[in-house]
DNA sequence: ACGAGCGGGACCCCCCGTTGAT
DNA sequence: ATCAACGGGGGGTCCCGCTCGT
């Protein structure tokens, strides 16, 4: 039980790990706190040291969410090709992303719930949303710039692809076994741009 | 404290009443039997005697919700004219039925949640989205045969209808003021559409 | 385990009556709420069906010793005599209540240090206290209208006479042993009378 | 960070400081360590490095505030007059010491209620208050002796002064504007004296 | 069909004290 | 001498569901 110095970043990280478990796998509120530091191994008294509350933890959890998130965008973002081409090459992106955080996804729509409730949960649960909207306008301005689409209201092009992916997020967490969501994702998508398109 | 056999649906109505209006207000765990029961102006013992828990109510109330979004579907579904006017019908519709319930939408939300974790909630949520896609693929299965659509997948379409749909929905429960929805999910649509119809 | 309706302030006045002992006992803040049910053999559902709160029993249980003292200074109050007299009967009284009760003298001072940091309390503590003063008041003016007294401050003569009290009491419960309390308040009494007598 | 063996003490009297003002502002069981040390700008380490406990710190406290009562006690006490004037120089004297200490008066019903339970604390609250009495005995014996004081028992009379002066000190802090406490503490010595002087 | 009262069981929060390191 | 970090352990609160009694 040593009390290195960085031992304070490895209890804080599996504190954050174990909470992202707990509360993806049961919801905020059925998870205890005490549950969480069972999980992470470690006791309430450092919980408590490392965050206020469970609100704290859950907060820094969304957070930490964004900041992932935020990378993973810019690095998706910056390929070649025209504007359609970019967003179908985002179309897979998104389903990687997607799938390689599979056990994070019920966490999000958790992070949803409560910021329907909590407007400082709201706040920064809301941010990457319109981070992800403002990469969408742009890219559909640019599409437009170039000709590749007609001239659409580019902000209500966001808000398709954005009410689109969010929608599928949503039924693909909550309908499993639905369909063949990849497959599905890219259907849509293709059928989306056809509406923006300028050349048919 | 009369014994009409009314009396009975009577309180059972007001304790639904009572719930909805807590859940919507304060989350499904945030909200206690007792503030259900004082909200109701009943005591426990006749919550427990209508409803076998919490949990309980709830399904109730999402069947019931169930239900009454059928209704308005089959009202609203019926109309004449070709597949895209039907469409553009449906989305003023769904925007009356947005702004009727306003204050039921958080509760949607609160099903969403639960039934991520219920697979019994599950069940009960997942009925209505089926039929509202069931709904859509029909419709643009229609306009394909009509000509007015090109032959695309029609359960991809669906799915795009539903998507979009559900994505402006949570969209606008978490950010209000975010946008005039009401023209944002019109000008939506059209680019959906557009994507969709043969003539252009 | 019966469900007498008249079973309900039994409970309650268990619960008083365990509360009165605990924090007389071992003081508010050292006292849980376990314990109190605990000691009165009741569960803490029993508890906060009762009582809102912690404080709020303590609360109970300071208007319940105000109505007390109430009833019996009125009882103490009027006998016949002149009013050194009738001072001089209020003592032995008194001396008679504190023995009386020997064990909720903790509790008093338990609502003073309270009261000190907490308005409610405050409210309720100080309420005996000035009727008690009042009462000197009125006796002392009495006195001066008789003539047994001569014309003092009857206000700062109603301090006095509580000062003295309180003062007797306070060291009375800290230092049990330190001398003959009850004679003691007696001569106490008696130099303080003499300061008053209009006759010497 | 210096190694000062200057800074031993200086921290030692930063916490002392905090606790003091901790604990008359919260009470005693209502402040946490961490929060001395956080009033101090020290860490829990140094805490426990200079008292041992909670406890430790309080006691601590209730015997520097002793020496300081002592000090002041026998600077006031020596003055020259007759009794009944020398006592009457003291009223003033604990008129000034209250107000000065504004701050500190509810530390002392805290000391107070602690002392009523814990035989540690009692004995070094009740010290002060005997010298306090011994004093006013001494006192009214040299009134006797010099005549001004009828052969009164001098014990009961410094019980009586002593009485007065923690009752009024009481109420006052309980009821800070009940009254003029100042005058109000005069016109009260004004009346015991008049009961103890032999002219009359 | 409904009401009052009660049984336990955690939950979040926080707190006191310690320990390895400096 | 001082500190960051942590270990446990309740504290008050409140909740869900049951059981009598009507």
């Amino acid at each position: 039980m040593k009390r290195n110095p960085a031992r304070r970043e490895e209890t804080r990280a599996s504190l954050l790990d174990a909470a992202a478990r707990c509360f993806a796998g049961q919801g905020y509120d059925a998870t205890g706190v005490a549950e969480i530091c069972d999980c992470a191994g470690v006791s309430k008294g450092a919980f408590y040291y490392h965050f206020a509350s469970k609100q704290a933890i859950f907060i820094a959890l969304a957070e930490a969410w964004l900041v992932e998130l935020d990378e993973s965008l810019n690095s998706a973002g910056y390929v070649e090709g025209s504007a359609p081409d970019r967003l179908l090459a985002m179309s897979a992106k998104f389903q990687e992303l997607l799938e390689s955080q599979q056990e994070r996804l019920a966490l999000i729509l958790e992070f949803w719930a409560q910021a329907s409730r909590n407007p400082a949960i709201q706040q920064v649960v809301l941010a990457p949303y319109r981070s992800f909207q403002d990469f969408f306008v742009g890219l559909i301005g640019d599409g437009i710039a170039e000709g590749s689409f007609r001239p659409i209201d580019a902000v209500a092009g966001g808000q398709v692809m954005l009410s689109l992916a969010s929608g599928l997020f949503f039924q693909g967490l909550l309908d499993p076994m639905g369909a063949d969501w990849s497959s599905t994702t890219e259907k849509c998508l293709r059928i989306l741009l056809d509406g923006m398109r300028s050349d048919k």
